[in-house]
RNA sequence: GUGGGCGUAGCUCAGUUGGUUAGAGCGCCAGGUUGUGGUCCUGGAGGCCGGGGGUUCGAGACCCCUCGUCCACCCCA
């Protein structure tokens, strides 16, 4: 065992599935930058109270916060997830609205680590700062549907409901705390604690025991003001109108306090594991006010990197490909003229990986061969003497003798024409 | 935070009711005559058997503690 390892809920992804996180967040950047959302990247500690904002019922704030007093001090949290933290930052600087931006990076949360779950997490996610138009809604909501779609998922249901206005909500609230309150002695013990805290939550309980009592309580929906209905109506239209499927689902209460009208989140029905929202968001209308901003609504979403990998995973879907290089010099002589070369067709534009430590030929092709390079280069003595080289496709094993000042145009050939990544002159 | 399963080579795992120098496959390295990868053959390196304590003549196996990991609850992405 190494003195070091990784702490609890954290792990190295390593290659070749870091460069599957790193085509995974190209692939967000493209489709919501095509809708006009621009990259932010903010702090990933802040002062704790940026993110008391999220409740201080919730177990994100209460028990799971990275807090720590930094030198000069300063209560700091490491940010639990980016929504808060953006706000402020909007608050901070007063961007023109609508203010669309999103994001990716790592979350932290105090939590045991499970299937899907760690204490140092990935999201990616957009939110939009300055409407309050339902269309917003509807947008927001399809680009994470889109790109899941993208990814090649087919398995992802997606649910929304409304939590009214706030007056709305809190009416509700209170109607379903007395209702829960009521059949107390029926709820398990765990969620008869979650009703103390929070009886939003208790529309959340896995346990079948809980079922009949969750059924038949109260729903949001009668406690709908008509201006939230009405937004909530659009909502629903304009996912219609763009042929998204959705259902509603009155028990969607989503984990955060700051939440109110549209709350969603989409669900991979491939996962098996205990945790299966692969990603979820909602309007936040108070938010930038709560943290000392203008009065600004809000909406957008987070994606959970992990958890939608592991989606993909069980549908076999966004698979990795084999890094290419398109070619791996072998030089058995002193390795002066891979230096040479190498760098030469990397220039050029070319990807070119080559042998170290001056191994035998053979040591050096079993590399190139695992390399997945298209065609070997090899140098040996007689090569070096005439200023050629031997070029090997790896794949047919066709190989021929090039002049080493010929390498670039030959190379273009076979596996085609690059753009040059300096100017050599 | 609570409950359960599991920790033996880089990886996946064997290790009989406790008994000599702890094994396999894959991977890695080196060879298989003179300069060529994938297949095949041979050899090699690599383990304080997660850590600490205990029981025993003797522990990788049994007991206790601890750490880690996985799964579930809780909660959430």
């Amino acid at each position: 065992m190494p003195s070091f390892q990784t702490s609890p809920g954290t792990r190295d992804i390593l290659p070749p599935q870091a460069g599957r996180w790193r085509a995974f967040t190209a692939q967000f950047a493209d489709i919501v930058e095509s809708a006009g959302y621009e990259c932010i990247i903010p702090p990933m500690f802040e002062d704790l109270g940026v993110f008391l904002r999220l409740g201080d019922a919730t177990d994100v704030v209460t028990k799971e916060m990275y807090d720590f007093e930094d030198k000069g001090g300063r209560r700091i949290a490491l940010r639990p997830e980016h929504t808060a933290g953006i706000c402020r930052s909007f608050a901070q600087h007063r961007p023109t609205t609508p203010w669309k931006v999103w994001y990716s990076g790592s979350n932290f949360r105090y939590e045991k680590a499970q299937a899907g779950r760690f204490r140092q997490f990935d999201q990616v996610g957009i939110e939009v700062l300055g409407s309050t138009d339902p269309l917003l809604d509807v947008e927001v909501i399809t680009m994470g549907w889109q790109f899941f779609e993208s990814l090649g998922l087919r398995n992802v249901v997606l649910m929304i409901n409304s939590l009214g206005d706030p007056e709305d909500r809190a009416a509700y609230i209170e109607a379903l705390r007395v209702y829960l309150e009521s059949h107390a002695e029926k709820l398990s013990e765990e969620s008869r604690a979650t009703l103390q805290r929070n009886p939003l939550r208790v529309l959340d309980s896995k346990r079948v025991q809980d079922k009949p009592i969750i059924d038949a309580a109260p729903t949001i929906a009668q406690f709908l003001s008509d201006d939230a209905k009405a937004h909530f109506e659009k909502v629903k239209a304009g996912l219609t109108a763009l042929g998204v499927q959705y259902s509603v689902n009155e028990g969607l209460v989503r984990g955060l306090d700051y939440y109110q009208r549209t709350v969603f989140e989409y669900v991979s029905t491939s996962l098996d594991s205990a945790q299966t929202a692969v990603g979820g968001g909602g309007r936040y209308d108070g938010l930038v006010e709560d943290l000392g901003g203008p009065a600004t609504p809000g909406v957008g979403f987070a994606l959970g990197i992990d958890r939608t990998l592991l989606a993909c995973d069980s549908e076999e879907v966004f698979l990795l490909g084999a890094p290419q290089l398109d070619a791996f010099i072998v030089d058995v002589v002193d390795g002066m003229t891979a230096l040479r070369l190498a760098d030469e067709l990397r220039a050029a534009g070319f990807a070119v990986d080559r042998a170290y430590d001056g191994r035998s030929m053979k040591s050096q092709m079993k590399v190139a061969d695992r390399s997945g390079a298209r065609v070997a280069i090899i140098i040996g003595s007689d090569e070096a003497e005439a200023g050629n080289c031997t070029v090997r496709n790896l794949m047919t094993s066709e190989q021929s003798l090039v002049l080493q000042t010929e390498v670039v145009t030959h190379l273009a050939s076979i596996v085609g024409e690059r753009n040059p990544r300096r100017n050599t002159q």
